[in-house]
DNA sequence: TAGATTGTTACCGT
DNA sequence: CACGGTAACAATCT
C-alpha cells in the first residue's frame, strides 16, 4: 500500500499530533528492529511533544524538541491518529483496522493516540533516522535532479525502472508508481538509464510530476491507469496491445508491448 | 493451494 | 570499488 503518496497522507494526518505531550510509547519487537540495540523510546519520548511532521520519500519523520522518531511503513503499514486513518481504505482486513495488527503506539497526555498498523510487519520505527541516505524527494524533483539521478560513472546504467526504484537516487517512487510513470511516458522499463534523449528526459520528468499529482488527488499509488492491465492476459488500456511481464529492479514489472517498445 | 504482494537490506557476483 | 541482482524478511490475500 504505501508509496510516497500514502506517506504524504500519513504526514498530513500526523500534523494533528503536534504540540501534544507524549505520555507513553510502545513499540512491538519486530518494529523495534529499526532502532539501535538498547534504544528504548518508552524511556526517551515521554514528556516531549512532536513539533514537526516531515517526510522524505517513504520515510515519515516526527521531530520533537529533542530527538526525532522515524516511521517506515513497509508493504502494508498505515497510520492512525485518534481513531482516524491516514487513508480511506486498507488492502488487508475487512475495511477496518484490527487491534492485533497494531505494531506501535504513542499515547498522548490528552488521551489520544498515534498508531502504526501493519499486518505484514515490515514496518519499522527508528530514532533520528539517516535522511542523508535518501535521494531528493520525488514530489518536488526538478528535471536537473532527475538527470543526475539517472547518471552513472561507468557504462550505460541500470534499467531505468531499477534506477527509479533506488531510494538513494530518488526518494519515494515504489513499484506501482514506477510502472505507471513509465507507461504514461511510453518508455520501456528495460532501457538503460543513460539512454534517454533530452526530449525523453523532459517527457519522463513531466509524467513523473503529473502522475504523482494526479494519483495523489485520486487517492493513492494503486489508482493508476495501467493497474487493470497488471494481470495475466492483461491488455494495455491505451492501445489494447499485450502486456509484458518480467522482474526488473527486483520487482514484478508490467509494460505495454506496443507503445513502450 | 501455490503463487504473488505497494519495501528494505544483507549478501553475492561482475 | 561501484553497482546491480537476488533472496530473505512476515503475513496475508487470491
Amino acid at each position: 500500500m504505501p508509496e510516497i503518496l500514502e506517506i504524504e497522507y500519513y504526514r498530513q494526518l500526523a500534523e494533528a499530533a503536534l504540540e501534544r505531550e507524549i505520555a507513553a510509547v510502545w513499540v512491538d519487537e519486530l518494529a523495534s528492529r529499526g532502532l539501535e540495540p538498547g534504544v528504548d523510546l518508552a524511556a526517551i519520548l515521554p514528556g516531549l511533544s512532536f513539533v514537526a511532521a516531515r517526510r522524505r520519500g517513504k520515510l515519515l519523520v516526527l521531530d520533537t524538541e529533542g530527538p526525532s522518531m522515524g516511521l517506515r511503513f513497509g508493504m502494508t503499514g498505515g497510520l492512525l491518529l485518534d481513531g482516524v486513518a491516514g487513508i480511506d481504505r486498507l488492502r488487508y482486513g475487512p475495511g477496518s483496522y484490527e487491534p492485533r495488527w497494531i505494531r506501535a503506539r504513542v499515547t498522548f497526555a490528552d488521551g489520544g493516540e498515534l498508531l502504526l498498523h501493519d499486518p505484514r510487519r515490515l514496518g519499522r520505527v527508528s530514532l533520528d533516522p539517516d535522511e542523508g541516505a535518501l535521494g531528493p524527494d520525488a514530489l518536488s524533483l526538478s528535471i536537473g535532479e532527475l538527470r543526475t539521478a539517472l547518471a552513472v560513472r561507468h557504462g550505460e546504467g541500470p534499467p531505468i525502472k531499477a534506477r527509479l526504484l533506488d531510494q538513494s537516487k530518488i526518494a519515494g517512487v515504489g513499484n506501482l508508481l514506477a510502472d505507471e510513470i513509465l507507461w504514461r511516458a511510453s518508455i520501456d522499463p528495460r532501457r538503460p538509464s543513460t539512454s534517454l534523449s533530452p526530449a525523453e528526459l523532459r517527457l519522463l520528468h513531466r509524467h513523473l510530476r503529473s502522475t504523482l499529482d494526479q494519483l495523489f488527488e485520486r487517492g493513492g499509488s494503486h489508482t493508476g491507469d495501467h493497474m487493470e492491465a497488471r494481470r495475466p492476459q492483461g491488455r494495455c488500456p491505451k492501445d489494447g496491445a499485450a502486456m509484458h511481464r518480467a522482474t526488473i529492479g527486483g520487482r514484478t514489472t508490467w509494460w505495454c508491448s506496443a507503445h513502450q517498445a
